[in-house]
DNA sequence: GTTAATTTGTCAAGCGATTGCCAAAATGTG
DNA sequence: CACATTTTGGCAATCGCTTGACAAATTAAC
């Protein structure tokens, strides 16, 4: 056996392990183009990325090649020099939740237009299980969008300070943030119930641990003060239809005759039981949602409700991670990468939930 | 200075490493645990991913190392050598329909619990975009879940010789897939309209690229020929809520008393054009729809429909696919990986859009 | 025609894991 | 106590791609 032979010999073991299985026709890589244009891997890798540094000729013949070998990168591998993946990760509180399809939807578009991928994953509404989540994603993304975060402050802060973090629906200070502006739709709302005669309102309230439902309370509470509306607060509750279903009894004990719901989900549950119950809607109740879900206009009465720009603000948390991750390396775009042109404000959408105060 | 010593220092030194950009403690890795714990990085893989291959000591020192270090496994890197991403991908006619999100639901969280990633890309409806998207993701997917693939067959059975794929709704020889059951559903939908005295009904068709529409078609054609019922076809349309508005004056023209659209979407489209025209929904028109999506009951009337078991779908796809990914290595399960102890049947939900056919 | 400046392409060292092969250490046997 | 086994751990190559440094080739300048 020469030593030639030992080569190939080792050659061939070292072959991934028969990797033409069941399926798998070997993917191309540099060196195949490389080989079959008669250049090193290293030019082959130049001409794919950095356009100009070699020969306009050999960078033909380059391509050439790529395309009849079919030639497809390999995320991974450019992953690993680099450190960037191309990649950003959604982390979700619920997948059911339609507001979070939105989201979703939102920043699924805007990556895709700027080259990157979408990994979500979902935290059933738990934190802990939030944390494994973003942890187990972490060393694959570049950037992690958070919505409805229920994990603590200090362990965002913890991701924050080790990838590009954004997040949706929570505040925090030092951490880029996305929050509509709550002010213009629940004025608007409160003006329209007391305008229908409604002196007394309840907030059915979500979970604790859910920031939003905080901030909404409070504006609520602030707005209502402002206007002499008594504001009480129901809850807290699971913002699911089954939470707002369930609140139903409280809200007939509270005596109130208009309620705002924590999100659209509760005031459509809401709104089922009171019709169960026979309790008019909106005669006897008013009904106001919030986010203005997809099929929010489809219940009868259809939901009045203060609508949240969803999909807008998936998009903007792509492009603040993707602005985040630039200046990490570029250095290029002055850290100016919050001013916000896009204007994330609410307004209500009147429907037939709501209507004149019962006395 | 003891060996002690040594480690304890090099605990020192593995500190901070100045690599911090504008953000970005840098993540430990093997190679930090293995100085840590006075090992090798080989023995450090070793400990981590095959326990027992080495002394139970030792290994337990290697996991204090890496839990002191906070150490997570780059996926990336592991993805190299291993051809194994852990990751799948899931390609989208459009994020937008809830129909989707169902799928992705139970895709997801059967991903998540065998320790999957999930991607997720959307074609809008464009089979070019397809080919494109799944192209991209390709490289960095162990399997590729296509739903409602708008592609054609040698492009989807092209992907599947790279990759284990199996497609959601649309029927293809020698490639994997999953189909619900439509017949009982479609016969419980018809001996229903029957039972209220409709002879003649339409299909609202989808697009014409959509298997499914075409499938659907098929089985209402073969159902109600086998009870003399009279079937007209309208479209095909795009399967959205304005798809089935627009729909709105064929459905009328062609004098039919009932309909039965590609979709839930579709169908409340056509319902609510109905609705604003006063056009009396069951009274003069039955509405049957496709699917049973999140909010199909919302509206009023509230919409009867043949259910499809979505999340379950998703389920079954990542089952699937999982199966195939584990025999192409492992050779473990013989291939009997499509027997389905999962039933995918369609059902009819009987609800107010039906009713007694007008004469 | 010689030297300086510029282009173009190759070398080789990583990135963070995995794994076959082998040597040293520990254990067992007669 | 010498020798055969089994454990245990390290070496080094590899996955596919990027990139700084440098040499060869080409072009420009004097």
């Amino acid at each position: 056996m020469t030593s030639e032979d030992a080569a190939t010999q080792a050659d061939v073991l070292a072959q991934p392990q028969s990797r033409a299985g069941r399926n798998g026709r070997q993917a191309a890589t540099i060196y195949d183009i490389a080989k079959l244009a008669g250049v090193s891997p290293s030019t082959v890798s130049r001409a794919l990325n950095k356009p100009g540094r070699i020969n306009i000729k050999t960078e033909e013949r380059i391509h050439a090649a790529a395309k009849q070998l079919k030639y497809r990168l390999n995320p991974m591998a450019r992953a690993l020099p680099t450190g960037r993946t191309n990649t950003l990760g959604m982390l979700l509180a619920d997948i059911t939740n339609p507001v979070f399809s939105t989201v979703v939807r939102g920043a699924q578009r805007e990556a895709a237009e700027r080259g990157f991928t979408l990994i979500i994953a979902e935290s059933q509404e738990s934190g802990q299980r939030e944390v494994l989540s973003a942890g187990n994603v972490l060393p694959s993304v570049d950037g992690i969008i958070l919505v409805g975060a229920r994990m603590s402050d200090e362990e965002i802060k913890d991701f924050a300070e080790q990838k590009p973090l954004v997040v949706i629906n929570r505040f925090l200070p030092d951490v880029e943030t996305i929050i509509p502006d709550l002010d213009p739709g629940i004025d608007q709302a409160l003006a329209h119930l007391a305008d229908l005669g409604h002196t007394s309102i309840a907030f059915l309230a979500g979970p604790t641990n859910s920031w939003m439902s905080g901030a909404r309370s409070e504006a609520l509470r602030k707005h209502s003060e402002r206007r002499g509306l008594t504001l009480t607060e129901i809850g807290p509750g699971v913002p699911t239809l089954d939470g707002g279903r369930a609140a139903f009894p409280r809200v007939v004990a509270s005596g109130v005759t208009a309620v705002v719901a924590y999100n659209d989900l509760m005031a459509i549950g809401l709104l089922r039981a009171a019709q169960e119950a026979d309790y008019l809607v909106p005669g006897r109740l008013s009904i106001v949602g919030f986010d203005d879900i997809f099929g929010s206009d489809f219940t009868s009465p259809p939901l009045t409700t203060v609508r949240t720009p969803l999909a807008l603000m998936g998009e903007l948390a792509v492009r603040r991670i993707l602005a985040m991750v630039g200046s990490r390396s570029d250095g290029d775009s002055p850290s100016g990468a919050s001013s916000d042109l896009v204007n994330l404000t609410t307004e209500l959408i009147i429907r037939r939930s709501s209507g004149r105060a019962a006395r």
